[in-house]
DNA sequence: ACAGAATTTAACCATTTGGTTAAACTATAA
DNA sequence: TTATAGTTTAACCAAATGGTTAAATTCTGT
């Protein structure tokens, strides 16, 4: 590609990632993807040859973005659970940023699992995932017993699906007076710290 | 209708579900309804007038189910904790049959919100919401003191992101020799269950 | 048996959709 | 200036898609 005509193509990309996270693969129409870059149709296959290979930019984007920020936990200087928060305020930014690209991942991933196995496996290879280091700091009895893919996955639920399901709660609590989207700014990142607090601290097992 | 059509009406209504959960409104293809049940599209037209007809019928009929099952807990006999238990059972059992539903419901209702002002008011009426009941047996001193809609939005995540997220564990715990759907029958329910508990009992606050 | 309703089909139709073409415009480097 | 590569557009095209029509078949009660 040339050199300054950053310009056209990012426009292209950004729209697209709009329409196909609202609409999906099959869903999404190039006509829209035009109209909201602003240019015509024509523009459109000039830079993305078909719809297959827009879609496979904005996808392989997406994953990117996601895997890149949703695996960050701070450096081995912090504690364990300091390393945790650190995680939980990553994934809530970007939740924050980007409410729809978990929803459009899934969605896509689940009409198409072959996307997963082609796009993904290139991307976790060289990631310190989460898992390793609990089970490490279990292993070290820094923290309590537990088993760290269950408590991962309860983990990135709670972050996860108060974006996901947002416009049900926001739906659900207009009506009995509440503004759900100040309700989760404020409370819920707290509730998931506690939660790891428990967790890690706990005694009993 | 007629009296035994019962079949032609009823394949229609579970192919429409099954291609409209899949796919969406928009990406949702009358000949792929048509072909799934097993007819021709010009019998499908007979049945539903048109596109918007059908899916409103299935998308009516989601809704229902999903506040039916996901808002019931037991009676009035057990405890707060049991009822509590209860209720994760049931969105447990619900997800297990209808995995997809709780996604089709959110994407849709996020493209269009009217979706739910529209369709979700005559149903959450009178309804025995979950919220009361835990404020009420907070203001007992029944249970510990908490933020009910916090607790039951946290609950709720730790129940439905599994099944949500499922495509995306699968793919990555596979790479790693776990079997994401064992997981989750085995451990998950355990784990949400034990956070009830946790909440409900807590003696500091 | 038979009239009328419900059900089913094949053949169409208009619009939308993904994609192409050829020509025009713009920057730029020699 | 001018040849060249990159950029943009309007006009098109073939296939797919939502929807219709009219005729044929099956079912129903009388």
């Amino acid at each position: 590609m040339g050199l300054k005509d950053q310009s056209t193509e990012a426009k292209i990309l950004n729209a697209a990632k709009e329409v196909f996270m609202k609409f999906g693969l099959y869903g999404a129409r190039m006509q829209d993807i035009a109209d909201l870059a602003g240019i015509n149709k024509a523009l459109l296959h000039y830079y993305f040859r078909n719809k297959e290979k827009l879609f496979n930019a904005v996808f392989e984007s997406a994953l990117e973005k996601y895997f890149q920020q949703v695996t960050v936990m701070g450096d081995t200087s912090m504690s364990v659970e300091e390393r945790l928060f650190k995680y939980v305020d990553n994934v809530f930014d970007f939740f924050e940023e980007y409410p729809q690209m978990t929803m459009f991942i899934i969605k896509e991933v689940s009409i198409n699992p072959e996307l997963f196995k082609q796009k993904v496996s290139k991307l976790k290879e060289n990631k310190p995932f989460v898992v390793p280091m609990l089970q490490q700091a279990i292993d070290n009895k820094e923290i309590a017993e537990m088993d760290p893919i269950v408590f991962i996955v309860n983990l990135h639920s709670m972050c996860a699906y108060p974006f996901l399901g947002a416009p049900l709660f926001r739906g659900m609590m207009k009506n009995n007076g509440y503004d759900w989207d100040q309700v989760k700014k404020e409370k819920i990142k707290d509730a998931v710290k506690e939660f790891i607090s428990f967790k890690l601290n706990r005694k009993d097992v």
